[in-house]
RNA sequence: GCGCCGUUAGCUAAGCUGGAUAUAGCGUCGGUCUACGGAACCGAAGGCCAGGGGUUCGAAUCCCUUACGGCGCGCCA
């Protein structure tokens, strides 16, 4: 039911149409006031009256129905109230039909959408740096398919580059096969962080690290060997974390990948006139744009960061035929990808327009940036560590019997991670500290999840779900069954804007509504239908609020 | 210097396609259930929405400008 568009159908205003008033039409800043409200200020001038007596005229001619039992005026507002018992009872029936498909729309059926996300570093470190693009994509990906697209996760390894040479010299050197073996990533940042200790003192290393790189690429037997162990090495590691996570891919096409596909787009940018010599370096020019130069060859010949992705963006076009190409990466990469997408549009290539830089905020240590040569990181599955040890004392402290305890405080503590990052607007820049990701109260995921638990519990204890027709409602339960409608609608307007904390958000304010509820109103010992109703309010509750957990990537424990 | 982004309570944030007393959490102080989970709930204190102009019946929200902070600006990714 389209309450607003009903509304609008309804009423008449000289000189505006019924999509105009529609648009007017916006929520009171709380619900005792109604549930729709027209302004009416705008109207005063052409109508020459006070916005009050415009709104007792329109009160007047609009006979109520239904949907709408009551209309009123006041400060120059015109406030609908709808039949409350109807439409709690409308979302009340869809959730309980539709489930763990509540929220789920055809939207984007037969549009496929390809999020490059996460992308890690062979033989990096995966530091909380790495954890928005991580959640972040994993939440859009999910999205996605939750309303009816078909996205294509893609993690662009950066699997190329002088770096792998370096560590092949500082292997060479000071490492061992059994102590990488044990250690993973981070021993081999510990060859690298020695690596650079050493070559500042020895800057022959470098050239050694430049030969031992260009044996990778020329497929030497040996080199490649060690790389493809260093790889190897790095997606055990990293594999870990994202089971940890819940994060998935449908591919791991990283730079390398693109070696043999980028003659192709430097000959078309060449054969369109599009490339130009300037200091040895074969450019785009983009001064028309008010942008630099795009570099596509270096005055050596070598292709570039930029090269390689024209040519992925290529091949995911041809492969995929996307209808959106995202680009999870923080915003030190806006001007890039503003040169990547213009020289693709210059290309002549329409679906320039598809591709999307989903920019998002830096993560900093309280004293200053993190460096991965200086040594200087957190590692995200350290803080995912302290989170479930956290979790786990404070079960042992509250819950000391509950069976399965360690498997409980995995869920809560990776929740934790997990919804902290994704509880701002991605755009802005956060500091890590330690603090902060382990407090559990308040607007955090164990809180949701503690809400969820709340919900199982009453509901186990109350059995099954009688008939009920809706009774008198309070306040609290209007709000909070309004709240778990709006649920579809919120999805859709997270994808527009590529937020998954707007769902974050969302769960919060449905656990804050339904425990506010909860602490007010007795369920079980009510009589059988006020006890059906809020029990089916509580089955509405845990379906919604696991939904949107399920979407962000969070499980939601039986017990806590 | 130029460009992009940010600035809302002590701290972290929401609200930004203009609308009614600016909304939460953390922290501080004070409270709450013999019915279902206290990782909860309620109350108090705390705001010239960075400053200044403008548009409008109406501005945290739109426009201009200043300040402060972050990021970026040709052969790294």
């Amino acid at each position: 039911m389209d309450y607003k568009k009903h509304i609008a159908s309804k009423l008449k205003v000289e000189g505006f149409t019924a999509e105009e008033i529609e648009s007017f039409i916006a929520l009171p800043p709380n619900s005792d006031l109604g549930d729709y409200a027209l302004p009416c200020f705008r109207f005063a001038k052409t109508m020459r009256k006070s916005p009050v007596a415009i709104a007792e005229e329109l009160k007047a001619s609009f006979p109520v129905d239904e949907y709408i039992e009551d209309v009123n005026v006041a400060a120059g507002y015109l406030n609908f109230r709808v039949n409350r018992k109807g439409f709690v009872a409308g979302v009340l029936r869809e959730v309980a039909e539709k489930r763990e498909k509540y929220g789920a729309s055809s939207e984007g059926e037969g549009k496929t959408v390809c999020i490059d996300y996460s992308s890690i570093n062979i033989a990096k470190p995966f530091h909380i740096g790495h954890l928005s693009t991580t959640v972040l994509g994993a939440a859009l990906y999910r999205l996605y398919n939750f309303l009816g697209y078909k996205a294509v996760g893609i993690n662009h390894l950066g699997d190329y580059g002088t770096q792998f040479g370096k560590l092949i010299v500082a292997y060479r050197a000071w490492g061992d096969r059994a102590a990488v073996e044990a250690g993973g990533v981070r021993e081999l940042m510990r060859l690298y962080v020695k690596y650079h200790d050493e070559a500042e003192l020895h800057p022959e290393m470098d050239d050694e690290a430049r030969a031992q790189f260009k044996k990778i690429e020329e497929g030497d037997g040996e080199a490649t060997e060690l790389f493809n162990f260093f790889k190897e090495i790095t997606m055990k590691d990293v594999g870990r974390i994202y089971d940890k996570l819940n994060v998935t891919f449908d591919s791991y096409a990283g730079e390398s990948f693109y070696n043999d596909k980028m003659d192709p787009i430097v000959n078309e940018l060449r054969e369109k006139g599009l490339l130009t010599t300037s200091e040895g370096a074969e450019i785009v020019d983009l001064s028309d744009y008010d942008m630099p130069p795009c570099i596509i060859l270096r005055s050596d010949g070598a292709s570039l960061y930029a090269t390689r992705d024209l040519a992925a963006a290529t091949y995911r076009k041809n492969t995929y035929n996307f209808h959106k190409n995202l680009y999870v990466v923080a915003y030190q990469q806006n001007l890039h990808f503003r040169q990547i997408f213009k020289v693709l549009e210059l290309m002549g290539k329409d679906w320039a327009k598809d591709c999307v830089h989903v920019a998002y905020g830096m993560v900093s240590m309280e004293d200053g940036a993190m460096s991965t040569r200086k040594g200087k990181v957190v590692f995200l599955e350290d803080v995912i560590t302290r989170c479930v040890e956290k979790s786990l004392e404070i079960i042992t402290e509250k819950n000391p019997d509950l069976p399965d305890k360690e498997k409980i405080a995995e869920q809560v503590g990776t929740g934790a991670v997990i919804f902290g990052a994704l509880s701002s607007n991605k755009i802005k820049d956060m500091v890590f500290s330690y603090d902060k990701v382990l407090n559990f109260d308040g607007e955090t995921g164990p809180y949701v999840q503690y809400t969820c638990a709340r919900c199982k519990s009453v509901l186990n204890k109350g059995g099954d779900i009688g008939e009920y027709a809706v009774p008198e409602l309070s306040q609290q339960e209007y709000d909070l069954v309004a709240h778990i409608g709006k649920f579809p609608e919120l999805l859709s307007s997270a994808l527009e804007k590529l937020e998954p904390s707007f769902v974050t958000r969302y769960a919060v304010d449905l656990a804050q509504l339904y425990n506010k509820f909860y602490f007010d109103c007795k369920i079980l010992g009510e009589e059988d239908n006020v006890k059906n109703f809020r029990l089916a309010l509580t089955d509405a509750t845990l379906v919604t609020l696991s939904n949107s957990l399920a979407l962000l990537g969070i499980s939601v424990p039986e017990r806590m």
